[in-house]
DNA sequence: ACGCTATCGTAC
DNA sequence: GACGTACGATAGCGTT
């Protein structure tokens, strides 16, 4: 038997808005759409239908002629979802579907009288999550609430409403619905309605023997005989609507799958946009995305020379590298794409081999730069790549150097959409261009080995040309994009400029005491081993003491101790939790000495000589420029910013980083950057004034605080003051300061009240923050660098008051993170000028540390501040 | 065997 | 529930 699937679009519309997170691409919602999209594919891939159609409500309908209060309780559709809804029929229609929306009557009406039609010779299943569909149940007619993937037949119903399909209807008018401002029988729900009709048989019969009820219900339904007709009248679907249409006409046609991706390149619909592309109902080439016509290989001098004068014409150049290795130190450069015109690109081989036999014809490396270095170094001519800081570090380790970046593809997706977490080509062109690239892994699958130079040239050709293809139409797609946001000078004074500093620190690298790691590590397991057998004794029975799950047993069951806080699955033993705990018992803190050591070793004394470099001896790390959703950097691999400061042991993990002989490291930090960057946005009071006379700002906030002189604050009160100073940046609450400080909560309200009392800038800087937040709808630090915050304007007051603090606390960690990429720029334009002698190693947020020789210490750290 | 999530802990 | 930004280790569970 055939399948009619009648999906209650405006149903669906309403609970994909709530279920999902606000989504925006381009500043326009489309969270609703999304979630839309998805049930529809969905729908398609778990039930295949034979026909469908999606109907929504247009309008009022016959039923506020009859009753004018009809869904008259209804808060207005939001405006968030209301500017999507118009895009709804576009989306069904594109996708293949008939759409309907009828004046007069519902979309339950229309989708009623389907039904009816439908039920002789088909399956019909009603998509909806509507519980007055229930009515319209009977062989061959289910309905499916395919968001919790629910099939609800006539047991479903008993189930819901204590009777079967047949007399939904009657327990409908009876009980009423709020949602819909159906009035129903005063005092009677849907229980008594199912227990009158169990009795009685129908609602007819009810209010004919209404007046031998006893009691009160018995006159209410007398009474209210006419208000449950009328409700009745509400409540039941119309199944003989003029539709003006033939159930055959139900069906999916083919779509208009141009206008499909059109929609999905404008509402960013990544996985939709691969699907469609994948499906090959849409030509790879359609609409924006890109023609692979023109990409070719240049193998000899003349081509090459060619290439570069219609660079210098153009005036600038997309370059994209191919090499054997992700990482720098150890790539060797196995060929150059080009590309330098909307159309076509050219890809230089240099390094390409045939079952480890080199290639001809093909230039030499040399040769090929040659030609090129005289582009890469002419600042005249503009360089534009993709996470050039790779490009340019591979050309650096092989004695190369490029002048004239002119833009980074990667950086400004990610100067756009900060909060984003993919800022990759791949990405960018499905998001932008539509255009699904060739993987790396699906090119290399074509080759024997897993090089890139044993690729055959033609598919090589392609998948480097699409590289630099895709970087040229992406910049000129954005730039303008980047100047309308005003984000021109952080991009091309910041952020571009910092990109190959990372990459000279990535290749500096910073030297380790293996032998200092390793017994540290050794000295580490034995005390653990100590640690955990006094552990496993205090319990009375071994247990893996890693483990929360085995250690939740022996806290909260085995030894009834009481559990702090929840976790999603079960009861926290997080630190917080043992440190209060062993008051009462010696086993938390032996946990907690374990897991100190444990950590230490395992992510510091253990891993760090592994990533030891063979060739250099050094660690390098990679740092990250479009990661973080504040313009912080990252850093991985290992991550170099969080190495133990705190603690005698972790104290030890960090000594193991040494400078090279007759060198000394030099950390330069800022003090309080962000609290400064407050004080900055307060122009004046307390707080300006502290940093002016540079005063202890911890001590200088509890002399404010309490209302005492300096020299009568207390080590509490000023480590109080600290813990306030820290929460000020964080947007943090009372409760939080008073588990920091371990105070009531009235106590820590009261602390805040009198901070906001001596600071009433920070209080009207806070207030226009989160104004601004809510007006424009992001955040932005001093230099305008921007992050949308969906939740800002959310109905739902935890997600809201989450958007306010990072309405808060980005401006100031955001503008903390600008200051020291300017700093980094400034301080290698400096080493480069000879005006100070050393290196740059490491930034961690507020701190950048130097290697220096010994000797230019001093001169350097006073330039360097 | 591998990948994902949860929990925990390190840094600023 | 309740303080922002990261990265990474281990456990434990589900999928291939």
């Amino acid at each position: 038997m055939k399948k009619l699937y009648l999906v209650d679009g405006s149903n669906h519309a309403f609970r994909v808005f709530f279920a999902l997170p606000k989504m925006t691409a381009n500043g326009v919602n489309t969270g609703a759409l999304l979630g839309f999209a998805n049930m529809l594919k969905k729908l398609e891939k778990e039930h295949s239908p034979d026909y469908m159609a999606v109907v929504f409500d247009k309008g009022k309908s016959f039923r506020n002629d009859i009753y004018p209060e009809y869904k008259g309780h209804r808060p207005d559709m939001p405006e968030e979802l209301r500017e999507q809804w118009p895009k709804f029929p576009d989306l069904v229609r594109a996708w293949g579907y008939p759409c309907l929306a009828m004046a007069g009557v519902e979309a339950d009406d229309v989708i009623g009288t389907f039904a009816e039609w439908g039920s002789e010779e088909l399956e019909v299943t009603i998509v909806s999550g509507d519980k007055d569909f229930y009515q319209l149940i009977r062989p061959g007619v289910r309905i499916l609430d395919i968001m919790k993937d629910r099939i609800i037949g006539p047991p479903e119903v008993v189930e819901k409403f204590g009777v079967g399909p047949e007399s939904v209807i009657d327990v409908l008018a009876m009980a009423g619905d709020s949602s819909d401002n159906v009035p129903g029988v005063s005092g009677i729900g849907a229980k008594t309605a199912a227990k009158l009709l169990a009795e009685f048989g129908t609602l007819e019969a009810i209010l004919e023997n209404a007046p031998s009820i006893r009691g009160k219900r018995g006159a209410t339904l007398v009474e209210e005989a006419d208000i449950a007709r009328l409700s009745k009248r509400l409540v039941t679907i119309k199944t003989d609507v003029e539709v003006g249409m033939q159930l055959d006409e139900l069906q999916k046609d083919r779509g208009d799958a141009e206008t499909l991706h059109k929609l999905f390149v404008e509402w960013q619909f990544r996985t939709h946009l691969r699907d469609l592309l994948e499906s090959g109902d849409s030509s790879p080439t359609s609409g924006t995305g890109l023609s692979s016509d023109g990409y070719r290989p240049i193998l000899n001098r003349t081509e090459l020379e060619g290439a570069v004068a219609g660079i210098r014409k153009a005036g600038k150049v997309s370059f994209d590298l191919e090499t054997t290795s992700l990482d720098p130190l150890q790539a060797t450069i196995v060929g150059f794409a080009l590309c330098w015109e909307d159309e076509g690109a050219a890809y230089v081989p240099v390094n390409h081999t045939v079952d480890g036999n080199r290639l001809t014809p093909q230039l030499s490396l040399e040769e090929a730069m040659e030609i090129l270095d005289p582009v890469l170094n002419d600042p005249a001519l503009g360089k534009m790549g993709q996470n050039l800081k790779y490009d340019i570090g591979v050309l650096a380790a092989n004695g190369y150097s490029v002048q004239g970046i002119e833009s980074d593809t990667m950086l400004m997706d990610y100067l756009l959409e900060p909060e984003r977490n993919r800022h990759s080509l791949d990405d960018l062109a499905l998001r932008y261009l539509g255009h699904r690239m060739v993987p790396f892994s699906e090119v290399i699958a074509t080759s024997s080995s897993d090089l890139f130079s044993e690729v055959p040239l033609d598919k090589a050709v392609h998948y480097a040309c699409e590289d630099a293809h895709a970087v040229w139409k992406l910049h000129h797609l954005l730039a303008p994009r980047i100047a309308e946001r005003g984000l021109t000078e952080l991009y091309t004074q910041l952020e571009l400029p910092v990109a190959p500093i990372l990459g000279e620190m990535e290749r500096e690298g910073i030297g380790v005491n293996r032998e200092e790691l390793v017994a540290l590590s050794e000295e580490f397991g034995e005390r653990l081993e100590t640690i955990e057998a006094r552990i496993h004794f205090l319990a009375g029975r071994p247990f893996n003491v890693a483990s929360p799950k085995e250690l939740q047993v022996i806290l909260f069951e085995e030894r009834g101790l009481k559990p702090i806080k929840k976790t999603k699955t079960g009861f926290s033993t997080d630190a917080d939790t043992l440190e209060a705990l062993s008051a009462v018992d010696p086993l938390p803190g032996q946990i907690l000495a374990y897991r100190t050591l444990a950590k230490l070793k395992s992510t510091y004394a253990d891993t760090l000589p592994s990533m030891i470099h063979p060739q250099t001896g050094r660690i390098h790390t990679s740092f990250h420029q479009a990661v973080t959703a504040t313009g912080r950097l990252s850093s991985n691999h290992p991550n170099l910013q969080n190495i133990p400061i705190r603690g005698e042991d972790g104290r030890r993990i960090r000594s193991c980083f040494i400078p090279r002989p007759g060198n000394v490291f030099l950390s330069c930090d800022y003090s309080q950057v962000e609290l400064r960057v407050l004080a900055h946005f307060c122009e004046s009071g307390p707080l300006v004034e502290a940093f002016r006379e540079n005063q202890d700002i911890h001590l200088r906030t509890a002399s404010e605080i309490f209302g005492l002189p300096f020299d009568q604050v207390g080590p509490d009160q000023r480590s109080a003051a600290k813990a306030i100073n820290f929460g000020i940046v964080y947007g943090m609450s009372a409760f939080r300061l008073s588990n920091e400080l371990r105070i009531s909560r009235k106590q820590a309200a009261e602390y805040l009240d009198s901070y906001f009392s001596r600071y009433p800038q920070v209080k009207a800087v806070q207030a226009a923050m989160v104004e601004t937040a809510k007006s424009k709808g992001y955040a932005e630090t001093l230099w305008g660098r921007r992050r949308q915050l969906a939740g800002i304007l959310s109905s739902n007051a935890r997600e809201r008051a989450a958007a306010e603090r990072l309405a808060l606390n980005t401006p100031m960690q955001g503008t903390g993170a600008d200051i020291i990429k300017r700093a980094m720029i400034l301080v290698q334009e400096a080493i480069q000028a000879g005006e100070i002698s050393g290196t740059l190693l490491l930034q961690v947020h507020d701190e950048l540390l130097l290697e220096v020789p010994e000797g230019h210490v001093e001169s350097t750290a006073t330039k360097v501040s």
